[in-house]
DNA sequence: ACATGCGGCCAC
DNA sequence: AAACGTGGCCGCATGT
């Protein structure tokens, strides 16, 4: 085996690439071809072939055509692409995915190895020369022709399209990063951590008067410590059962009030504090990972740092914003998870309020309550009603929904028995998804992504089951269309120039770009969602709310 | 020095 | 008794 560069390469390439089945491109650091920049193998079932794509003119243009190239881990290779060619390949086939798809939330080893050990394939070892490596990126070729069918058997493939559309657009989110001013969040956190002393200093006064002793000046209680602060509580004849900010709240002023702001700013001063100035790159942005399939519904998880569970505070994201001259555009679905609840149980009022555009939290909770209901008139029957929405969704019974509206447990059971009663679809739907998914054994989204369940025989393994067997197809099919939308927007950001993803956020894809070409990209992002909503929605429409800002805001 | 579990809390 | 789904991450306590 030789290192294949310039004409001969990219013939070689090709002619690998006009045999049947899909070719398998992977990388390995490659010290020679300048310090990170890697080799790549390309290799079918019959073929295998390694070369140097630094050296190899014309690859970028064959891999943006191919498609989809397999690999084992295929985001960490299209990273590789993007930063030694500039370019990847629109889409993959990932085997690590791909058996996530298959093993649908149940545990199973990812490894290369452990992978291939599945399918009968022993790989050889990547680093151990040029005819190893060549050699293990054929062993991954005929690991993935083996997994299609199985694909296929389990009714994966929509699905695995889905993934495979979604690694290019994850990679180019984490190669360009999210805009960040450091500078404004060090300048935030100066004053939230002042006033964090500021709060603790009155609250040691405050245990100290009350006769909690400070031994040669020691903090009187550690305010950090749950437990000896749930002991200090009880002590003062406070007793609490747990340290919950809520539950700290409810004690008489001025501890009551004082102890939860002092959480309030413990947690921004700890999570969204200086720790988080770690995770800002040399360039300035904030390079995240996210995982693919993160969570066992579908959805993303996103990590270093997390992305998706940034405060909503203005103050705080104010902070991502795009440099001078740029701009973000922001997209997000809206009320996605009760339009796919509503296609999928066919329910005729939630449908029509939908197809009229009507609010539908207002429309529920006038239905229910048999009132006139908006945002302004009586607002609170609406609140109710979107407690209901958003709990139906997680599979809530009356007593998650009597904390939920403060109620008592009769009032919940009532609400939901007329909720019930005036939309019989939506019981019933969900009752039959349960029921049919513990049958099966696993719940599945619209597009045929799994999830198997493993309900134990006790009530509450059960319970558990239900709700997730609830719960799953309506947040997995929310996750499968943001992907299809992902993967949409990817496409047509490749004629855009200077224009990227940098964010999503489960419902929501954060574009950034020039300011003069905001309003074409306003327009994509409109289009694009829209219609990757409408590829499985079929009877609900979708709405799509897009804003321009500099900064991050809904 | 690292790993793990827990209580708590941020997001959707 | 629990009672509302999916994550990541913080500090603390405990274990190796």
């Amino acid at each position: 085996m030789e290192l294949l560069r310039g004409d001969g390469g990219l013939a070689a390439a090709r002619a690998i690439f006009a045999e049947p089945g899909i070719p398998v491109l992977e990388v390995v650091p490659h010290a020679r071809a300048g310090g990170a920049l890697a080799a790549v193998a390309l290799a079918s079932a019959a073929s295998a072939i390694v070369l140097d794509p630094a050296a190899t003119p014309g690859l970028a243009a064959l891999l943006a055509s191919t498609s989809p190239l397999g690999a084992h881990d295929a985001k960490t290779v299209e990273r590789v692409l993007l930063r030694t060619l500039g370019s990847g390949a629109p889409r993959w086939a990932c085997l690590r995915l791909t058996e996530m798809l298959l093993a649908g939330g149940r545990p199973v080893e990812l490894g290369p190895a452990d992978i291939a050990a599945r399918y009968g394939v022993e790989l050889a070892d990547p680093s151990a020369g040029l005819d190893a490596f060549a050699q293990h990126a054929r062993g991954l070729a005929q690991v993935l022709a083996a997994q299609v069918p199985l694909l296929k058997r389990d009714g994966l493939t929509w699905p695995s399209r889905i993934e495979a559309g979604a690694v290019a657009p994850l990679a180019a989110m984490e190669h360009h990063g999210m805009a960040f001013d450091a500078e404004r969040w060090k300048a935030l956190d100066i004053a939230t951590e002042r006033e964090r002393v500021d709060v603790r200093r009155q609250l040691l006064g405050v245990f100290s008067a009350r006769g909690e002793r400070d031994l040669l000046g020691a903090a009187p209680v550690d305010l950090d410590n749950d437990h000896a602060l749930k002991q200090a509580l009880a002590r003062l004849g406070h007793p609490v059962a747990d340290a919950r900010r809520a539950t700290l709240a409810a004690l008489p002023p001025p501890l009551g009030p004082m102890l939860a702001r002092y959480r309030e700013l413990q947690k921004l001063a700890n999570a969204y504090g200086e720790s988080f100035l770690t995770h800002v790159s040399a360039d300035g942005r904030l390079h995240a990972t996210f995982e693919q399939i993160g969570a066992s519904t579908g959805r993303l998880s996103c990590r270093e740092p997390n992305l998706q569970s940034i405060v909503k505070d203005a103050p705080y994201r104010e902070c991502f914003r795009a440099p001078p001259g740029r701009t973000l555009v922001i997209g997000d679905y809206a009320t996605c998870e009760l339009r796919i609840l509503a296609e999928m149980s066919g329910d005729p009022v939630f449908a029509e309020a939908f197809a009229r555009g009507e609010d539908l939290h207002s429309t529920v909770a006038s239905r229910v309550f048999g009132k006139p209901v908006s945002k302004t008139q009586n607002p609170e029957l609406r609140e109710r009603a979107k407690a209901v929405n958003f709990g139906l969704v997680y599979g809530m019974g009356a007593g998650g929904l009597a904390r939920a509206v403060d109620v008592d447990l009769r009032q919940a059971e009532d609400l939901l028995r007329r909720y019930f009663e005036t939309f019989p679809r939506i019981g019933a739907f969900l009752a039959r998804t349960a029921h049919e998914a513990l049958e099966r054994g696993f719940a599945r989204t619209l597009t045929g992504r799994r999830l198997y369940l493993d309900a134990g025989p006790d009530r509450s393994s059960r319970g558990a089951a239900e709700r997730v067997a609830k719960n799953m197809p309506i947040q997995g099919t929310s996750a499968d269309i943001t992907k299809i939308a992902l993967s949409r927007i990817h496409g047509r950001l490749a004629a855009e120039p200077g224009a990227f993803m940098v964010n999503t956020v489960h419902d929501e894809i954060v574009v950034e770009c020039d300011e003069a070409r905001a309003a074409s990209i306003h327009e994509t992002l409109a289009t694009e969602m829209q219609a990757a909503g409408a590829e499985v929605l079929r009877s609900v429409p979708v709405a799509v709310d897009v804003a321009t800002s500099r900064f991050w805001r809904k």
